[in-house]
DNA sequence: CGACTGACTCTCT
DNA sequence: CAGAGAGCCAGTC
């Protein structure tokens, strides 16, 4: 069962600063097709040491997990504009930031 | 085994 | 785009 949390974890770490991707997203990445809410409990056992960037794994909708008043949503927002991620409104244009492995690896190639 | 819960997602309105 | 409802999956009691 822990193997799960592990990849989970790998695959956050996958994801290139000034990204973002969706719980699902990840899940499936992982391997772990419609297990969404498992990427969540995932996060939150992710220990410090793994230096885990939970703050890039969002909902689909782009928006933050967390109320906007709490201290976690305020913690993630703070990191994720530290890497030129722009949050509004408690939510992020993944029409912008959203991160796909295949895109990521096409603009990669072609210099921007 | 059944009932409840949650860092989720999809569909419809 | 936002809100409501239903579906899903693993954990916990």
């Amino acid at each position: 069962m822990n193997a799960n949390y592990q990849r989970i974890w790998n695959t956050v770490l996958a994801i290139p600063a000034g990204k973002v991707s969706s719980y699902g997203r990840i899940a499936d990445l992982a391997g772990l097709p419609g297990r969404a809410r498992l990427v969540g409990k995932a996060l939150g056992y992710a220990p410090d040491a793994l230096e885990v960037p939970w703050h890039r794994v969002l909902r689909s909708s782009g928006q933050l997990a967390f109320e906007a008043a709490s201290k976690t949503a305020i913690r993630q927002a703070r990191l994720l504009h530290a890497e030129g991620v722009v949050v509004r409104n408690n939510r992020v244009d993944l029409k912008i930031y959203g991160w796909s492995p295949d895109i990521s690896e096409m603009l990669f190639g072609l210099d921007y």
